[in-house]
DNA sequence: CCAGCGCCTTGACTTATATTAATTTCCCTA
DNA sequence: TAGGGAAATTAATATAAGTCAAGGCGCTGG
């Protein structure tokens, strides 16, 4: 627990705390282990919590009125996460679900909040922090409603091998998974992948995607 | 002057402050006026202001990649606007500029913050307010997304109705400039329209729009 | 009063994407 | 190693919406 820790208070809006004000907020917290599928907050509750996520990732998705679900990013390993709740007091817009095994530290408002107003610094990362979150949600759902979907599956594409690191990976999600995130359908993300394979730009095969000209899916990505 | 900054302190954030540090941001104060279609702030540009709006009303439009226009939302007449560049010094990502006649006080950060960092009741505020702009920017550019041209289209009528509090109203917005609201063509609005006049839902000329059966565009407004 | 301009209207065509359905491939387990 | 089920693939079709082009209407200023 306690290099995790560390970890946290290295980040935004923690950072400026004090030694023995972190202690307190160490023993404050609540710890939360959930496996696969799990959900630590669902759409619509009202959930007033700050989530340092210690292990594993994080689905932040939504049902949307017609009934599909969209996962709008991941939480990532290391991340902090300030719920909506917190701050308004209305329902969370979004659930949150483990992708795998999830360790999750959590602090309510009531811990935190007397601790923000005794250091306004550290609070002045709060508005900071959803600045930047807002830019890349807008960011993200713009690139839904205005770019086509080839556009986003390059865009995913690129993000995945920079991840790995590598000019080819295995596809860990399943094309309907994949689908989600793109906001289509498992059937038009197969064809556009076969697509850029004629297109010379990828070789696929069931499992695994490599790179075969990325200055063309790059300009996939933005053309249009 | 007076009488608008008495409105003012009635605000989220402001409200919080006390009577000397009120009249200090009075003397701080910065007054722009703008004409119509005149540009308060440029997306790209670092622009780390606080608006209160006075007098008329601010179109907040970004330009997209593929070089198209969209208007998102108007800051209206009593709106205070915190510019995204206040917390983290980035670039705007989008334009406002006047519908019609604009009087705006500006604040600048280092005005601002000094006073939010001595009253973090007053900064509290903030996270509240920019949390309630993202859920409603979520919702719009999800609706872009998401909903058909027919449904966003339903909506924006309603929303006209209901501000004009008539089951009436003259259109003083261009078809081109409705388009623009909708993300779409000017052809694209106007068949619609028309199809809702066959439809029984609207009766229409060139400048009014009047309703017949509210029912029916109510459903449509939510009928993905 | 009419010439011209901006806006609106309409039609024809194109394209991206959704949907449905049928078929194939792969992998796991009995 | 066969069978079953999940996922992937492919094809056919439907539909929403963008684009282009042409024409019409109504207002304004000379």
């Amino acid at each position: 627990m306690t290099d995790i820790i560390k970890e946290l208070f290295g980040k935004d809006v923690f950072s400026h705390f004090p030694t023995d004000v972190r202690a307190q907020l160490v023993d404050h917290s609540l710890s939360r282990k959930l496996v696969e599928g799990e959900h630590l907050c669902r759409q619509g509750e009202v959930w007033p919590y700050v989530v340092y996520l210690a292990e594993g990732q994080l689905n932040w998705s939504m049902v949307s009125s017609g009934g599909k679900e969209h996962q709008l990013f991941k939480v990532k390993n290391g991340d902090v996460f300030w719920a909506h709740s917190i701050f308004d007091d209305q329902p969370m817009p979004a659930s949150l679900s483990a992708d795998g095994q999830v360790l999750a530290y959590l602090w309510s408002r009531d811990t935190i909040l007397p601790l923000l107003m005794k250091y306004p610094k550290a609070m002045w990362d709060i508005p900071k922090k959803l600045t930047s979150t807002m830019r890349s949600a807008r960011e993200i759902i713009y690139g839904l409603a205005f770019q086509p979907v080839a556009s986003r599956l390059a865009g995913y594409i690129l993000d995945n091998l920079e991840s790995s690191g590598q000019d080819s990976f295995t596809r860990d999600m399943t094309l309907e998974e994949i689908a989600k995130v793109l906001a289509t359908s498992a059937e038009v993300v197969c064809r556009l992948l076969y697509q850029f394979q004629t297109d010379g730009i990828l070789k696929i095969t069931r499992t695994q995607i490599s790179l075969e000209d990325q200055r063309a899916l790059e300009k996939l990505r933005t053309l249009s």
